[in-house]
DNA sequence: GGTGCGGTACTCGGATAGAGTGTGTCCGAGTAGTTGAGG
DNA sequence: CCTCAACTACTCGGACACACTCTATCCGAGTACCGCACC
């Protein structure tokens, strides 16, 4: 059970991108920031996009930025946009293989088995989404109080 | 994020399991119950074996059997036999190449996201590891009164 | 000098290779029961 | 008739292919800016 290795990424940008509001910031430069592979973090900001939690633009001057206020993205929405919505367990089902089963049965409901896994699952869930890139980037404020402002710097210097 | 396909095979297997008692039930009639493939399952139990969850006998005679009380495994025992102990979200301290980053820090613990979901995926393992297979077994035998007698009666007519 | 048009440089976007892991299968290692010969 | 040993049949256990998804990359689509010709 591994997460997507780009949703770190994807995070990541999120929040620097809240440093650096109202203005379009390229993949190259976000690349740039961490060091990371700049077309397959591309590839990760066109499903944010895709997601509507980016806003794109082709050409110069071109770039991402948030689409949303940061406190209207949650961890979850993030995590879903990069490596999908589907559950990690899988129920496949296999009581209606099983003597006895009912066909019509959705032992996706019914099973205590899928039910559990499920409702761990949710927790899960409801953790992520309770949380959102503004928290994070309150968080990071006030812990380190520094990291905004070099932040900003960083993106500034690099501009020329 | 996609979880092992096996863990369901193998949460169920260890409730069958709990229907026999004392008794070693072969990799290939457990799989006869669900249609499923003799030597994939095979696979599974024999992963929950190295866990300490199944004790498995060579030879004729052998098979699997529950190794310990059914109230003393988690279905969180059964994921991290069949699907690794790692962490879903796998930081990579992006930080560490970053401007301004310190090369002792251990990002994994002061990195806000790495945190955040950390903090979600514990609240899931906690929910795994408080439903026991021996609530499972109580829970179908509430709901669904005349599965145990079925299953135990299937078995035996198997071993003819 | 002002205006409009074409070229250029730069960005996102999707289509395309490569690597790693989950999925599925096979044959060898080990053991209990059986059977046969010998005492 | 009893004992023992070899054989057989059956099981688990790990090694071996296959397929799919994640990882990484490249080239084409689209757009703002710049420069030049024309009015």
């Amino acid at each position: 059970m591994k997460m997507n290795e780009g949703v770190e990424w994807a995070v990541h940008s999120c929040v620097n991108l809240c440093f650096i509001p109202g203005e379009a910031v390229t993949a190259k430069r976000l690349a740039a920031f961490y060091e990371l592979p700049t077309a397959y973090l591309n590839k990760q900001l066109q499903a944010l996009t895709r997601a509507g939690i980016l806003s794109s633009t082709s050409g110069p001057k071109g770039g991402f930025q948030l689409a949303k206020a940061p406190d209207k993205i949650t961890l979850l929405d993030v995590v879903v946009a990069i490596d999908g919505s589907e559950d990690a367990f899988r129920c496949t089902q296999i009581l209606k293989a099983g003597p006895g089963a009912d066909e019509k049965a959705d032992y996706r409901k019914t099973c205590v088995v899928s039910m559990s896994m499920r409702k761990a699952e949710l927790t899960y869930r409801r953790e992520l989404a309770a949380k959102t890139i503004a928290d994070l980037v309150e968080q990071v404020e006030s812990t380190y109080p520094e990291t905004a402002e070099n932040t900003r710097g960083w993106f500034a210097n690099l501009k020329s």
